[in-house]
RNA sequence: GGUGCGGUAGUUCAGUUGGUUAGAAUAUCGGCUUGUCACGCCGGGGGUCACGGGUUCAAGUCCCGUCCGCACCGCCA
């Protein structure tokens, strides 16, 4: 049917006689003489039809845009055109498919509702279809690089079994047995895991996972991980081998060397950025100012909770930055005021008495002042933004605040691509009902710890984990894994999960952890998130050929859907 | 579950303070046109203004509810 793809037709081919087949992308009928623009997966070319040539003449005045046609003919030069651009010459053309017009255009389409329930002819657009051509190039990068050096993809069950924490799982009833269910994998955790068991000693797997969660627009109900986990190896070794994979890939496919990726602790992460997923390409720094302000009276001052762990800090707005400041003030200031947002302007910070402009100066001593000084670099006329309250509203609000201020004063080097790790997460952390969960998962493994703080300051162990942070995004994370039964059971009792649950759950697990269970580490990346990145797309369905909307519906087929009764 | 933004020809959009028969471009259909490359020219068809209610002499426009899409919070790594 076909000699040559449309779009690999070239100068060198003049003379030729060829067969391409693909979609008609432009129709113009001058009277005597018709130009066609065919269209296939490598590229277009356009076809030229003349009446002197009746068949093929015929056959073309009948084609609309979108028919699925064949020609035949001899590729020439483009008259009247310098450049060196061919044409085919057509001889002999077959409709092989008519189409009705489109419902969607194909080039300037922005209605999501229409591009996705019509994805199948959103991706006949080129740009649309080249998110997956590079979808493609990532993941065959990664199985070449792992494979290299000697990991084995190894699948995992899709039928698997629910398990406490975490996401809410997919469900599928049981045919055979009434009241069981299957559900789906939030991830192959603890089949990777057994798998160390085996001996695998390096396994990985471009792996479906499921949540049942609200969606965002880095976020799906269905998403692919790139698997990973290994034998024998601390947590530094696998953090180099990933970060050599990354680097790689970031150069292969968008020609970008990422420097060494920073490592810094969760614990940083906050007090500088107050968030565990900073994004580096914005130059403020956060002032950790708790210390001065412990004093009951300023806690009243702020509003803040006596029994709450609170957080004072301030985003530091350095002079050089502060040129439209004015703007700065009555956008940011002053509009949040009232929901406890203080400033201090460094007007004078050289002689012996620092003056400064700022609407908490009733308590800002000059002791304060000069601490602040002396710990930070602080400049004339530099700002700082103050905000207090809980710790967590706070490291949040300072999060945003943060990234709004970078904004407004566009200092975001968004063309540039900053990596970085965060490790050392705590193994646990409270919810709301005060209750200790894991972090990351139950079989994260704690850090240089001792068992007595363990069992009377959970909170206070940190685990051996680490995430990869690219440009703000979480597009992976992993943790050294445990790999002796009684101290898994010690974590399941302090996340309270009783004896019954965790025999019934996890029994098999605890039991093939007797077996000599290797030292062993993993981690996992969201191949979605980070094709998202090298696409520079703005949300992950871009780079997933049948997403799902936010509310959890596939636009395409339309399920979920009742069952059919048969 | 919550907050915000949006829904007008097949498509992309405009529609002012509520005021005559809801417009444009493009696509589509018919005619003309021998080198187009955003081809051009002439003509035709195409609308339950998401849906349901309310206010009003009068609603695409104002109000309420529902549905759908998107962003965010909760949730989730």
């Amino acid at each position: 049917m076909r000699t040559h793809y449309c779009g690999k037709l070239n100068y060198q081919d003049i003379g030729k006689i060829v067969k391409v087949c693909g979609w008609v992308e432009k129709y113009i009928n001058l009277g005597k003489i018709i130009f066609l623009k065919i269209r296939d997966c490598k590229g277009s070319i356009q076809i030229f039809c003349d009446y002197k040539n009746n068949i093929s003449f015929q056959q073309a005045k009948k084609l609309r845009n979108e028919f699925c046609i064949q020609v035949i003919g001899i590729i020439q030069k483009k008259i009247k055109t310098f450049k060196k651009t061919i044409e085919i010459l057509a001889l002999k053309i077959n409709i092989l498919n008519k189409s009705k017009p489109l419902p969607i255009d194909l080039y300037n389409n922005k209605n999501q509702d229409i591009r996705f329930k019509y994805r199948y002819l959103d991706l006949r657009c080129p740009k649309v279809l080249k998110k997956f051509i590079i979808r493609n190039k990532i993941t065959s990068f990664i199985r070449k690089f792992l494979e290299k050096r000697n990991f084995l993809e190894i699948e995992t069950p899709i039928l698997t079994k629910s398990t406490p924490e975490g996401a809410r799982d997919y469900i599928v009833p049981s045919r055979i047995y009434k009241n069981k269910f299957y559900a789906l994998p939030q991830s192959p955790q603890i089949f990777k895991q057994l798998l160390m068991i085996s001996g695998i000693d390096r396994y990985y797997q471009i792996a479906k996972c499921f949540r049942d969660e609200d969606l965002r627009s880095d976020r799906q109900p269905e998403f692919t991980q790139v698997d990973i986990e290994m034998s024998f190896v601390h947590s530094s070794k696998i953090r180099n081998i990933m970060e050599q994979m990354i680097k790689k890939l970031f150069k292969k496919i968008i020609n970008i060397n990422l420097k060494k990726f920073k490592i810094i602790t969760y614990d940083k992460a906050l007090l500088l950025y107050g968030s565990d997923k900073p994004d580096l390409r914005n130059p403020l720094l956060i002032i950790e100012l708790t210390q001065f302000f412990k004093k009951t009276k300023y806690q009243k001052y702020f509003y803040l909770k006596k029994n709450n762990i609170n957080r004072v800090a301030a985003i530091h707005l350095p002079n050089k930055y502060l040129k439209n400041q004015k703007e700065i003030y009555k956008t940011i200031i002053k509009k949040n005021n009232k929901k406890k947002i203080f400033f201090i302007k460094f007007k004078n910070t050289n002689f012996k008495k620092i003056k400064i402009i700022s609407n908490i100066k009733e308590i800002i001593s000059q002791n304060i002042l000069k601490e602040i000084i002396n710990i930070n670099k602080i400049d004339n006329n530099d700002v700082l933004i103050l905000i207090a309250n809980e710790k967590n509203k706070a490291n949040n609000k300072l999060t945003k605040l943060r990234f709004k201020l970078g904004e407004k004063l566009n200092i975001i080097k968004y063309k540039k691509w900053k990596a970085l790790w965060v490790i050392n997460f705590p193994l646990f952390i409270k919810n709301k009902e005060n209750k200790l969960c894991c972090t990351n998962h139950l079989f994260t493994a704690p850090k240089n710890f001792i068992l007595k703080d363990l069992e009377k300051n959970p909170e206070k162990i940190i685990s051996d984990s680490y995430d990869l942070i690219i440009n703000g995004y979480e597009i992976g994370g992993g943790s050294v894994r445990i790999n002796n039964k009684n101290l898994q059971k010690k974590i399941f009792d302090i996340v309270q999960l009783k004896k019954k649950i965790q025999k019934k759950i996890f029994g098999f697990f605890t039991t093939a952890l007797q077996y000599g269970t290797p030292p062993h580490a993993g981690i996992a990346f969201g191949l979605d998130r980070i094709t998202m990145l090298l696409t520079h797309s703005k949300s992950i369905r871009e780079v997933i050929a049948f997403p799902k909307t936010t509310a959890a519906i596939c636009p395409v087929s339309d399920a979920p859907i009742n069952l059919l009764l048969k």
